[in-house]
DNA sequence: AATGAATGAGACTTCATTCAT
DNA sequence: GATGAATGAAGTCTCATTCAT
């Protein structure tokens, strides 16, 4: 009766949860938690009310599951994509910003930061989770290939390679973050793709300029 | 203004209303504005729950009311300021940027990046306000520092002014929104001072740079 | 009836609702009908939710049946054993009472008490089966005697039948609700066996005293 | 302004709690705590919703506000009236059942004993509270009668205090919850008085009754 | 001007009941 | 017969807002 052969009903059954969280990402980066209420996820989600707790026993747990389960395996893919490459450092830093960009901009991701940085004071616990398994581990990805070129000589011997990691990603996530608050409502104009690319050139330009200063 | 004809109930009835902002934006900042009750406002500001009533006709007016009114007079200032400074183009950058960064770090303002960001969306009226009163306008400062900087020669002539405005600012704003969330729950490495000086000295290696590529 | 052509699916089968009458009677009794949740129920029975409702309409339905159909029969019993005792009317009451004490006291029924005396008030028409078939009967048993003690001069002849024979069942209703309540929960020390016994003799030393008043 | 002499205003405030409590503790006696809403609460208390929880933090601290807030007071007087009493030990009992009787039947605690046996294996703590200074404290004064009883040679020698105790109460405990439960619903013969007077003559005439078996 | 008790709409959550498999 | 995912009415509790004092 159950055969794997009836995949209409089974593949639902198991794909709920992820419909719920997909729901959940979206209003929560676009409201922020507070302000979303459980009936508007079970309504994007396409179920009732009472289905959302079937999943999650509660809209906190709703949130850390949004957080937890979707950051995990888009992280893992891109740091074993990140450990494959080659080349100059100037060029392993225009590719790992790239492809930065790349993996989150489009992406249901896209909002995370968003999110976090708007829930972080209201939910610790999940600020302290999303810092030590995205944040740091990204900044790792980024500090190794900054180190690697101050120490081949490639890039400027004064650089501060931590702050350099931070420099390196900070105008992406400002990207991301402005795309899902301000891009949306007043700063139409913003150009992200313009903006990453002009950040790309002007990045690395100043880390590997001999002669500045 | 302070004559000693005005007693000193009447000074505490006019900073009556600044209290309850102060109180507010504190508190819009710290959990966003869904998550705060009139209740905590109110007992943030020292007054009764119908106090903050006398002076803003709803919830939505006080949240106004913090965004317009705090910063109104500090942009205005600021812009003063920075059309009294001389010097070459790369010196007006590094003070437009110190300027900013002291200017909003330590104050009251420091959170208002947040704030936006986190309500941009549930407030759209506020986000075009504070998008055109605030963002466009510091902006310009820098678009106009560094467009008399590329036509004189000083800056790379390849250079985006309106990106290169946005990047000179997006550390710091990056810097104000992640010490009011990540920095206080899981990032507490994060040092906004060293963040921003070497923001400071890359940004301009970047731009004045004439080898690059 | 367990003849070998009745397979063991089969008496599973017609023994469900039997499974489903005891799991509910002991949540019932021991949480209270409000309080206790259908899932419970089939959980305890070792059934599924949807199980529940193949044999019971609703939760009231499942009420009724707990109390209706466990109380019949065994009062039928008690009643045939009741009628076939001899003996002095001091005897016959002590047989009585030892009788309603072991019938009760440790079967499903002993909660049954509990439960009507909660209920009562929500479910009238329930109460008023119980104590037309339980309440009434079991006292007229106990009037019965009563009233042949007093008639043969065994008992005080100012003896208040009606009340007699309430007084002789309290002791005994009071020990089989305190057991599902109080007893389980800090009123430890509380042992029936002791205070039926001494009710027993005191009773009976009560109403054959010839001396008193 | 806020003088004393404005009595209207001032009593209904501070009366708000008690009537709240008053309300609450009928509705859990009739239905249970489970099957009574607080909205029913505020409306026969003659509030809103939200006024209750002004005053209980939850649903389940009013119940615990209605059972220890009205318990105690009652009890101490209790003790204290008992104290006081001369005569025979026979007559003091005789005082303390009908004392016992006429506080409780007709005050708003009458309910209490039916609303712990109820309630008591879902609010464990709360039954333990209602045993060690309800239960245990009332049975105490019972103990200390009967044993003087004993210990004087007015009482049966071979007499269980303990049990004895618990067996003089019993019967007012059980015609409590009798009132509160089955008497309303089906067994409307029940006359309390009747009831608790045949005990008080039966009881007595078996602990003193010498010649007994 | 200031208070804080009171309100009630609305949010989160539970659970009896249904029904497709 | 049996299951358990799904539903949505209903309950608990919160909080923006009002208003008598």
């Amino acid at each position: 009766m159950n055969t794997p052969s009836s995949p209409r009903w089974r593949r639902r059954k198991s794909a709920r949860p992820d419909e719920i969280r997909d729901a959940a990402l979206e209003l929560f980066v676009e409201r922020g938690f507070a302000a979303t209420r459980m009936d508007d996820v079970a309504a994007r989600a396409g179920v009732s009310k009472g289905t959302v707790y079937l999943y999650f026993e509660t809209k906190e747990a709703l949130l850390r599951s949004v957080v937890e389960d979707l950051v995990e395996p888009a992280l893992a893919r891109a740091e074993s994509r990140a450990a494959s490459h080659g080349g100059s450092s100037a060029e392993l830093l225009r590719e790992l910003i790239r492809m930065w960009w790349h993996t989150v901009s489009g992406s249901r991701l896209s909002g995370l930061p968003k999110l976090m940085v708007s829930e972080a004071r209201n939910f610790p616990e999940l600020a302290r989770y999303f810092a030590e398994h995205v944040v740091r581990r990204t900044r790792a990805l980024f500090e190794g290939v900054i180190r690697r070129g101050v120490e081949r000589g490639e890039f400027s011997p004064r650089l501060d390679v931590e702050a350099g990691a931070r420099l390196a990603m900070a105008p992406l996530v400002y990207a991301s973050i402005w795309q899902h608050s301000l891009a949306c409502c007043g700063d139409e104009d913003f150009d992200p793709e313009r903006f990453v690319t002009a950040h790309l050139e002007l990045f690395i330009a100043g880390i590997t300029c001999k002669e500045a200063k």
